[in-house]
DNA sequence: TTGTAAGCGTTATCAC
DNA sequence: GTGATAACGCTTACAA
């Protein structure tokens, strides 16, 4: 790789005077501007970048970690991010976080090796306060997720309104025995839905019933399962409260064909392709992207308050579709 | 931020032997060493990722550019190549090339700016002669797509054969007139497989039309036009072939209204869910990430012929649903 | 207008 | 075993 310094040796300047040509320094006269512009190309002079960014000592890039890349709802964060990185010069680097928190001190922290100008993530685990140290110095959001043990800003939906639009709607059309079926109970986005359906229950004078509430389903199998078991329940549901989109598509066909009513917290592919067009709570992601990116390109250089607590919560509406209604 | 100087002055040592120390170089003392630990636990010191980097001059980093990091069938592929670069210790940069290529050069440049030890990807643009100088010194391997205008490393899917394999199995069903529909005929997949779809037809003595071939169905309004077209030709086709996945998840609702068969060419979310289920040619998208990122890694800190040119065809396999049935 | 010297934080070389 | 010193490529401060 050609150096300043080999730059000044062939125009027969100094390296500083090299530099200040590649700065475009109005302070150098022409003739020894053009001799060193000539040598430059000559020797195809390509600045190095990570020099200046190792005297700058921040790396113009921001960081996003996501539980997993391929799946479209942080898919479609990840893109906003990064649209938003590129448009402000800015390069993204990107690490799924997996979906057991047991990695994800560890792989944020390898993140934040390559020394981002910010970091925006979605966590898994339910202990951020490592961030308190290995983040320091630099902004960052969460996004769809609060951190736990930690101030920190975030951006996310407006998960207990939505459930509870979510359920109020399955009643409207006569719902009366609904079932809620998650992912993890350690999610606060899980959480917050389950509180939100409680309420919505309850308010209506139905009652809970442990029964109709079933977690932990993250695959094809447990999906199976968890429907199987709504089914064989004394009294079945007529409906099923899915908590998010992931969830919902592992359990679309099985929830059809057990012949429940259903409606999603998110949106997902096909949605509403599928018969019946499937009924869901709609957010955001790349909001939730556009946002966490915007709050970090105005933090970084300020002087900042690091870790803050500013949380904006984004509204959500429902999209109604066929799948909702009694058979 | 606490330096090896420092740590070095706190425990009356060298810097070289605080180096030593925090290198687990053996030939240290061990009162020596155990001195430096508890000045650079007491002082909180923390290694300056940068410092290393620049003097190496190779950040270990995979660069990825896809035309959408929010695509499924992309993202699927960055998630891959970044599982693997996790697994080497390295990071993973991402970047959204859009979908004109008038941006890849300059979008692409930006990227390598970061100076990573690879780069991945899928191109958008007709030329990448760019490269020769932009990604001079480091591994390059495409994905999906061949690059134009450079010799390349290139690991995609056998195109050609199985856009053969899809309209056989439609003529099979009893379908005799099959339509194609695709994206940009600028994309080398697009246009190998509008070979092999023309190949298959000709094979089976079927002719061609130009009228059942249409492009630039990118968005809902294009791939509702191309359907209204194909119905209102005088002799409808009976079966569309989609060139690609995305086009296909904006087909697929008007295809099935029209009463045609379906085959696309590459699976997509809940593509088995929907009715008819639709018919696909599979594809591994993580597969591609995978030796993509492995070959990167082979490549990095060898002496490297740079830029070679071995290309990787994957076989697809037909995935066998309803929708490419005769009515 | 141009040049010299110092320094960013680390590792490598070579003495001691 | 340990340490002084140079080097990585560039920018800033200061001199000439």
């Amino acid at each position: 790789m050609v150096t300043m310094r080999e730059v000044a040796a062939h125009a027969r300047v100094s390296q500083k005077t090299v530099s200040r040509v590649f700065n475009d320094d109005p302070q150098v006269r022409p003739e020894t501007r053009d001799r060193v512009r000539q040598a430059m190309s000559e020797l195809g002079y390509v600045a190095n970048p990570i020099a200046g960014v190792f005297r700058s000592g921040k790396v113009p890039a921001i960081g996003i970690a996501v539980p997993d890349l391929a799946d479209p709802f942080f898919a479609a964060i990840v893109g906003a991010v990064d649209d938003a990185a590129r448009a402000a010069d800015m390069s993204t680097l990107v690490t799924s976080l997996g979906d057991d928190g047991d990695r994800e001190a560890d792989v944020v922290r390898t993140l934040l090796r390559r020394a981002p100008s910010g970091l925006v993530m979605a966590p898994v685990a339910g202990d951020q306060s490592y961030l308190e140290s290995a983040a320091a110095g630099i902004p960052v959001v969460f996004v769809d997720r609060e951190p736990t043990h930690l101030p920190g800003d975030t951006i996310r939906h407006d998960d207990a309104v939505g459930a509870r639009r979510a359920v109020e709607h399955l009643m409207v059309q006569g719902h009366r025995r609904i079932a809620f079926v998650g992912d993890s109970a350690d999610l606060p986005t899980t959480r917050e839905r389950l509180v939100g359906y409680r309420a919505a229950l309850e308010d209506a004078g139905l009652g809970l019933e442990e029964r109709l509430e079933r977690l932990g389903v993250l695959d094809e199998h447990s999906a199976v399962a968890a429907i199987a078991a709504l089914q064989e329940l004394p009294e079945p549901p007529t409906a099923v409260f899915s908590s998010n989109a992931r969830t919902s598509m592992l359990l679309v066909q099985h929830v059809a064909r057990a012949g429940f009513g259903f409606v999603s917290f998110g949106d997902f592919p096909m949605a509403a392709a599928l018969t019946p067009p499937v009924c869901a709570i709609d957010q955001s992601p790349r909001t939730l992207g556009e946002l966490a990116a915007q709050r970090i390109l105005e933090r970084v250089g300020r002087p900042a308050t690091d870790l803050e607590r500013m949380t904006t919560v984004l509204p959500v509406k429902l999209l109604e579709r066929g799948s909702c209604r009694m058979p």
